[in-house]
DNA sequence: CTCCTGGACGGTAACGTTTCCAAGGACTTA
DNA sequence: TAAGTCCTTGGAAACGTTACCGTCCAGGAG
């Protein structure tokens, strides 16, 4: 016969279940369960084995009910966990809140920033006791009345004066010119994702690295990339390459575009510097090792919850945080060829 | 002054407050809210014109709360994010759990199998609709009891009669050690990550390739691991290379372990023929592109996610369903070097 | 011995929603 | 016109927990 599949719903037990089981009152129940306070140590001891007997496990939703209660849930707001970055991000802050008994939601807004305004508001209305947020640039003062603390990741938003944890983007982006400088480039491409708040701040730097050394910047060799993959990235390393005045050098200014800059320059047969800005998996392995600015993106993770879950707990009542990390630059190769050998040379 | 930070909790309003607002019953605002069946149209208006000026939003813990009604969320408990197979898997269910308005609350188990049953009975108790897991081995009867409907997805588990979405694992094993046993290979080593339930199937495949064009498989080329990351696949390459009769080939059974087969030959300066299982970034962009047995991970998240929504729904009562996704090779020359390449070949 | 104090415990009211039931009105049918 | 039916609506109970407020008892002080 067809059996019913799943099984019907086993009810589980609750608080007054125990009490009943243990023989005393339920809100003896709950002390025990919170930690035991004001409990005889005898009748903890029974209520605590009626809970094992029982298999007893309170219901955090119920839990979360009660006013000024939040559920012991993170939210966690980003792009594409398939980027490393934010997989990255999210294993991190996922350790941290674990660690303190806290699960994280996760909420991905690969779409419209509206999507993103959905998406958290869905989660506010989880009642999760606090935000960390990869902005998608837009703002985001909706949250300013939702009582719930917030965490900025990566980049700041606008309309909310909320922690943010971030990289050194100007610091990096000066120590990769800086680097390419200094071995004689002059002519350095870089290319930038759209719009991104770190992108901007990493052209920052590239610039100052420049005035630093009293060098101009080509603007024509800043490109603003229509969209932040691999593709656009590809495109627009052949075009700037086939220009009759090609640069000697590329800085791409995030993981993916590093990538697409790699895919044009082998289909070309081209060997300028470049530099990349954040280390990906298996850039030591490629034909030319991949220099890289690198920085804790773990750490990125690891900060904001650590800051959230004190802000949550009304631990930390400072105004808001600004925690910076620093950048390092990681030589691997391809970040040091010198300007002679940019030009055109077919490998193999 | 220094002003309080955070800012003191606004709370948000109730369904309570839009039906005085609106001039109607409670029970008629939770109807309008949701789907407004039963409802006059003119009076649905007037809740919905109330719940917009008071910016009302549902609070889904309290929904939660009534009995039957799960959350609208459901779990996933997987090993480290950092592993792009289990970001592809995470991402593909979120999208899909999304567009049912569902959210994702993640639970990841670097730790013992200890742990993961901590983990999932954390987010059992937070009364997730359903859960995605990927099983590190282990018994998961515990679940049986729980009413909620379970996947498990890239590996099945004991103990509970559930719903699995996996890869073909045997058939892509088969597929990787016939192409090389097509070309004349007949010393295959195949590595193996420590007692996953997924390696013991590639295992099986690589022995019925062999069986099929009755070859022998070398006892001492079936290598299993102490470890399943690149470092302990690297030191095991190193050593089988070095032996006096080193294998023609070398098939590893997981993209961490293909990199530290690659690791380990670029420090020897030797080249057998790799075949890889599952795709990974960059593979194409290696010195010697890799060839690998390659699945759509990203699907795999999505008919879990799917199958998952069906069953919480209530709308799927069939059996346990077993969905097996099918693997395909994808050559890109490192699978393709004949047996004499393999020797010493110092490259540039 | 009586009164008071304080710790331990039981009971109960919320929390915000869904769902069920009953009531009221309009409309149909005989 | 009376009875019945359907649709709309309001009200209240319930979900499982926490927090508050009593009550009870033991023990100490007067």
């Amino acid at each position: 016969m067809p059996e019913t599949f799943p099984p019907p719903e086993a009810s589980r037990p609750t608080m007054i279940d125990v009490a009943r089981r243990a023989g005393v009152g339920l809100g003896t129940v709950s002390r025990v369960v919170n930690g035991g306070h004001g409990v005889r140590d005898e009748t903890a001891h029974r209520v605590r084995k009626a809970i094992d007997e029982l298999g007893f496990q309170r219901n955090e939703v119920a839990r979360a009910l009660r006013p000024g209660k939040k559920s012991s849930s993170l939210a966690l707001v980003l792009g594409d966990l398939t980027n490393p970055f934010f997989a990255s991000i999210a294993k991190a802050s996922l350790e941290v809140a674990g660690q303190s008994g806290f699960a994280v939601v996760l909420g991905s807004v690969d779409e419209d920033p509206e999507g993103e305004k959905r998406a958290i508001q869905e989660l506010v209305s989880r009642q999760v006791a606090g935000l960390m947020i990869v902005p998608d640039q837009g703002d985001h003062s909706f949250l300013a009345g939702a009582g719930v603390p917030v965490v900025f990741v990566d980049r700041p938003a606008t309309g909310l004066d909320a922690d943010i944890v971030m990289v050194d983007n100007e610091g990096g982006g000066r120590l990769a010119a800086a680097h390419l400088l200094a071995q004689g480039h002059r002519r350095i491409a870089i290319l930038l994702a759209p719009s991104y708040y770190t992108t901007g701040r990493r052209l920052r730097g590239y610039r100052r690295a420049h005035r630093e050394v009293e060098a101009d910047v080509d603007e024509s060799l800043v490109i603003q990339l229509p969209e932040g993959n691999a593709e656009a990235a590809e495109k627009a390393t052949r075009e700037v390459m086939l220009r009759a005045d090609p640069p000697t050098a590329i800085f791409a200014s995030t993981n993916f575009l590093t990538e697409g800059v790699l895919r044009a320059l082998r289909e070309l047969g081209r060997e300028p510097a470049v530099v990349g800005f954040d280390d990906f998996r298996l850039a030591d392995m490629l034909p030319t090792p991949v220099t890289v600015v690198a920085s804790d993106i773990a750490e990125l993770g690891r900060s904001a919850a650590r800051l959230l879950l004190d802000r949550a707990s009304g631990a930390d009542r400072r105004p808001p945080q600004r925690i910076v990390l620093p950048c390092a630059l990681i030589q691997r190769g391809s970040g040091e060829r010198s300007p002679d050998s940019a030009g055109n040379r077919r490998p193999r």
